[in-house]
DNA sequence: CGTAAGATTGAATGGCCTCAAGGACAGTGG
DNA sequence: CCACTGTCCTTGAGGCCATTCAATCTTACG
């Protein structure tokens, strides 16, 4: 898969679900006048896709190229001969829903740098890796998008980022790699009272 | 199962999920630092208690009473010798994920106004009746829940309904039941430009 | 009728948004 | 090699919507 394709629309038949092995991908809703929402990000080890009814219910692009392995949907209802595959997507069906009310609760429960905060912590955890003493992220997605999905504005999230390198919170490297100068500030963060 | 009552509480093993016959369930989660989160009602029909692997991740409490039919966890995961309760339980369980999807976009994208004539709508559909020429709903929760299922204060639920009223949208009877004056008003006001 | 819990209303603050301008960076073509 | 251009990111000033704090009103129920 190549960056910017798009793996399915809202509305397309669901044929196939993803599971992503390396990359990012985007999962998004429209509204009619315009606004945009993130559902979530694709992450290595989520899969994503899950359809409701026949249908896809969000559109998805690729945002950082990645294996990705597209499972036909019937071995969701049935497993189709392999009962390890089955359970492994069925768990990750469940996962999903729990990610997501975790999302909720960043959604409507935390302030903006509450809600970065968190942003940075879960991708840390999921895909940060060692740059001398501390931990980088690479931010693969655009500012929109991260905007998009913490139900923010870009000026907000650009805010939010200058207030957190004058804390000496983060520290970036161009505008797509942060790096974690001090974690524990970063949960008190993520979770202020 | 009577009013009050609690199913089950997040961190609680996951011995069973339920099926709503009739009644209110609510799911919550909470913060902290006390900031409460109402993830989603159970309506009749929906099904609740998904786990998140053994344990349950949610609060549940029985909002109003009615009939409610706890399944074997064991179920989920494999059919257990009754493919039509799987495939059943697997449904509710891809619709929840997009129901929680339609919820996103409410938490993020719509001003109190907005979010407050969604609720009604999804509420008439779910569990409207005929009253004369209306539609009639009961809202057997408090304005505590629906203001922390909408994100919002209950003062601000308030103050919406209130402008409903006025501007002749909806009509009270008592403070839990609503009728809906004008539908396409409603719908108007869910999805403002 | 009296009490307590819940709901409504009011006034003022504040956090995020909107609107607008300026800066950083990569890619392109002269 | 260097303007040139477009995209993305950052910063600033002002306004608005939902919140907060506080008081009053309503309802349910013993």
């Amino acid at each position: 898969v190549t960056v910017g394709q798009t793996l399915f629309l809202e509305g397309d038949e669901a044929r196939h679900i993803y599971e992503v092995r390396s990359g990012l991908l985007r999962l998004t809703r429209v509204l009619e006048n315009g606004r945009r929402q993130v559902i979530a990000f694709g992450l290595p080890g989520d899969v994503v896709g899950f359809p409701k009814g026949e249908h896809h219910h969000t559109d998805c692009d690729v945002i950082a190229e990645g294996e990705i392995v597209a499972h036909r949907r019937e071995v969701l209802e049935d497993g189709l001969g392999d009962p390890e595959l089955h359970a492994r997507l069925l768990g990750a069906a469940l996962r999903e829903i729990s990610a997501m009310q975790d999302h909720f609760m960043m959604l409507a429960l935390k302030s903006a740098p509450e809600k970065f905060a968190s942003f940075l912590m879960v991708l840390a955890e999921r895909t940060g890796y060692g740059l001398g003493n501390y931990t980088a992220i690479d931010l693969a997605m655009k500012r929109t998008d991260i905007a998009d999905f913490l139900g923010l504005t870009i000026e907000t999230v650009s805010r939010t980022i200058t207030q957190f390198r004058n804390a000496g919170i983060i520290a970036l490297d161009g505008a797509q790699t942060i790096v974690l100068l001090d974690q524990d500030a970063l949960e008190a963060a993520s979770q202020a009272d």
